[in-house]
DNA sequence: GTCTATAATCCGATAGAC
DNA sequence: GTCTATCGGATTATAGAC
């Protein structure tokens, strides 16, 4: 046989693309822009990932296990599903309040490509629903019922397109929904 | 003589390329099938408006005109302090469920330019701002507290990013905020 | 309508492991 | 020497601008 190919030059395209697409948008981001951070050649960029469709979709992907497991870091300990419930808006209030924050990468991708049907909006929306879905099953468990899970996921959603002064804001709110103060 | 110039022609292209903008995003539309919407040469297309940025600000100047004039007609009748917050998240409400809905535009196009500075993001940003306070006013002025104002605007910035079947909820739940049902 | 820059994509040339 | 990962320029379409 031949060369032998580098190790991990997928994911160092992956990775270099990921910060780009995340900081200036998926459409603002060349293909150029992407081989010049990843250090790489047209070539073998488009090895990897055959169409910028391709790369947008690996992006998502990658965020969106990112998310998992932190996600699934953060519900490790906590047994009590009021805690468990709490943990995960702390996380996202967290996320939202952290530097270099640009809103979440699925809403902004919808946005940037509306009424796509493409993979990469087909996996934005699936997270989104997923994403959904699992806090539905919180909200649930803590003792909640279907229009506390639909006002929280509208507090989440708005948290994602604020300020970060606006998460402490909500962590408070959601923690007194889900714990009354006047209650054992 | 010189032919006279057909009126009106500005506000033609101009709502030809709001409605491209907002449907399909800024970046995503080129001046080409603004023209071609606009039934008008490119030449009279960069007769009025010199540059894209010019023609996004203007979308976005006329976006605000129009959302200030829809505001102001729900506010007219009102006098009440609580019914005129009321007033206007019901407004902001049917705007959202209203079908060709694609988010609010002013959010859209600082997630499709994150980071800009030039006149369409300040456009944009100072709308956002001024809207903000007008909430607030509305809060205060209504007997509400800060903290009340900050959680109507999460729910209000929740609402513009969600789906229609959140309208609803973001009504009846900001309506008993301010309006608890055990109260005279 | 034309012009130039830049987008995405493709291909001939280079180079390194067997 | 061969075979293939990789690179940088070539190609084509479309953008914004005049």
């Amino acid at each position: 046989m031949a060369r032998t190919a580098a190790p991990g030059t997928r994911d160092t395209i992956l990775t270099a693309a990921a910060g780009l697409f995340y900081e200036f948008g998926v459409r603002a981001v060349g293909m150029a822009q992407v081989v010049e951070a990843a250090g790489c050649g047209k070539n073998l960029l488009y090895k990897h990932f055959p169409s910028k469709a391709d790369l947008a979709a690996a992006y998502l992907t990658l965020t969106r296990r990112e998310r998992e497991r932190t996600v699934a870091e953060v519900l490790r300990w906590p047994t009590d599903p009021t805690d468990r419930l709490l943990a995960l808006v702390t996380e996202i209030a967290d996320t939202v309040r952290r530097p270099g924050y640009r809103g979440c990468a699925f809403r902004n991708y919808l946005t940037e490509f509306p009424g796509e049907t493409d993979e990469p909006a087909r996996i934005a929306q699936s997270y989104l629903a997923d994403s959904r879905a699992q806090m539905d099953r919180l909200v649930i468990g803590a003792g909640g019922d279907e229009l506390l899970a639909d006002r929280i996921w509208l507090v989440v959603n708005g948290l994602h397109s604020g300020t970060p002064t606006d998460a402490p804001v909500a962590v408070h709110w959601i923690t007194e929904m889900v714990r009354p103060p006047g209650a054992p």
